[in-house]
RNA sequence: GCGACUGUAGCUCAGUCGGUUAGAGCGCCUGACUGUGGCUCAGGAGGUCGAGGGUUCAAGUCCCUUCAGUCGCCCCA
């Protein structure tokens, strides 16, 4: 059929099916920043285009060639919000958060934009849920970071058997071009066995070779030098006392030398954590450590770290292994009225039921008591309750529970009380 | 941006070698002696067969273009 109006190519509406299962894992993901101490951030839709092509790197893939970007009336380039961390630092450094002083924890849940061609769990408008620890520099806070996100989600219900967590360290400003420049010399002897791509990156971004999937590319890439001999001391013990904590905490994690991530704001840790029932795209919570992105962005030095959860994602893997979560309870009741009076005093009842706290139900379209029956029992609201004249003229409702089929007659003052209790 | 596959009712899909008024199940609406739901039965609404063009006496069916979707590449959440 042909429809004059349709969403735009990679968007979707989440329509009420499916919305209850989104409201159900937001306030889950809400309860568990609030016990980790992250306090919500809301940051606009767009910002300024060279926020993000400083902080994420202009030759990454994303800031190259996947962003929204347009001009606004005053000529200034604005960009639609392509992932989560560069506004939250942005905002951190606009008011001053630093200021508050201790732990700067701040979390998210936003839509973020990406102009890629759409496939499964891969989306145009997409959404994440993100946390953002400013100021911490020890290895007990990445720790705890990735125990929340680890713990959220065991939590949603996910085991080893479904999801896998990596880990890796990509060191720092001091001892990454070592390591950078011993990685170009290695693939370099090797280019003529590599794919283009990779051929490519040996000059542009070597570590990115490194998470190529061209089967050809693999052995080689699994033979190039690790970087553990080449991180700084600093570096080093940072990653030997993250490991340690997280055997400690009982975290299982695989150490995958390979683990680059897009962005080039990322120093010392970086982990990411795949679900093993999706396709191709199958990383659904990236994140690491990001020391040097505050003073890139013009604050002063301070070591921050955080993550990204894909929202979409989460909801199809949870769908796929059946994994609940609570959906939109229906009405206590439905409000079925016969005749002309009697749909007056239904919708004047219903209200009363509704100032009182009550979820109801009631029909507008003058359909007969049989249909209305229908309704009630199609929105799976536990009670009728029905007002006909005869009731009216007793002051009274027929209180019908639609389980048991039990019926009888309740005062109208006393109706708020029953469902109350009968509701429990 | 590139590739493969797929577009028939709200949903899931039939539709033969091109051949009359395009079908089913589910869902939806109505009814079964006129104030009672789920089950059953009966009836009904709903489709310019994604769009445009072509071949043909004749196209849902064949060809081309286009749009959309899905999956994959790339990249990532």
């Amino acid at each position: 059929m042909e429809l004059k109006y349709r969403a735009i190519k990679g968007v979707n509406d989440i329509l009420p099916d499916e919305s209850g299962r989104w409201q159900s894992l937001e306030s889950k993901w809400r309860d568990l920043c609030r016990r980790y101490g992250y306090r919500d951030i809301r940051t606009p839709i767009f910002e300024a285009t060279e926020l993000f092509t400083r902080s994420i790197g202009e030759v990454t893939d994303i800031v190259s060639k996947e962003m929204y970007t347009f001009e606004d009336k005053g000529g200034r380039s604005l960009t639609l919000k392509p992932e989560g961390t560069a506004p939250v630092v942005r905002a951190y450094l606009e008011h001053n958060l630093a200021a508050e002083g201790g732990n700067i924890k701040l979390c998210y849940f936003t839509p973020f934009f990406r102009q890629e061609r759409p496939q499964k769990g891969r989306y145009r408008q997409a959404h994440q849920m993100g946390a953002e620890f400013i100021g911490a520099a020890e290895p007990s806070a990445d720790a705890e970071l990735i125990g929340m996100v680890t713990q959220f989600f065991g939590e949603l219900g996910f085991d080893q058997d479904s999801i896998g967590l990596s880990l890796n360290t990509i060191g720092c400003r001091e001892c990454r071009p070592a390591y950078r420049e011993a990685l170009q010399s290695y693939l370099r002897q090797n280019a003529s066995t590599l794919c283009a791509t990779c051929q490519d990156r040996i000059e542009r971004n070597p570590m990115r070779a490194l998470d190529c999937k061209v089967p050809d590319c693999q052995p080689i890439l699994d033979a190039a030098p690790p970087i553990d001999p080449y991180l700084c001391e600093a570096c080093s013990a940072h990653f030997e006392g993250l490991s340690a904590l997280m055997k400690q905490m009982g975290i299982v994690y695989e150490r995958n030398h390979r683990l680059a991530r897009g962005f080039d704001y990322y120093t010392r840790t970086t982990f990411e954590v795949q679900g093993k029932f999706l396709g191709a795209q199958n990383a659904i919570c990236g994140g690491g450590r990001y020391d040097t992105l505050v003073e890139e962005l013009g604050g002063t030095p301070t070591p921050a770290l955080g993550f990204g959860i894909g929202v979409e994602r989460v909801l199809m893997m949870m769908t796929e292994m059946n994994l609940p979560l609570s959906e939109e309870e229906p009405p206590v009741a439905f409000v079925v009225t016969l005749g002309d009076s009697a749909r007056t005093e239904g919708l004047l009842l219903a209200q009363l039921l509704r100032q009182a706290g009550l979820a109801v139900e009631i029909d507008h379209t003058a359909r007969s008591l049989k249909a209305q029956m229908r309704l009630a029992d199609k929105c799976r609201a536990r009670f009728a309750i029905l007002i006909g004249d005869n009731e009216i003229a007793q002051g009274t409702v027929a209180l019908k529970n639609l389980q048991t089929h039990e019926q009888r007659e309740v005062l109208r003052g006393a109706l708020i009380e029953t469902l109350r209790s009968e509701a429990q």
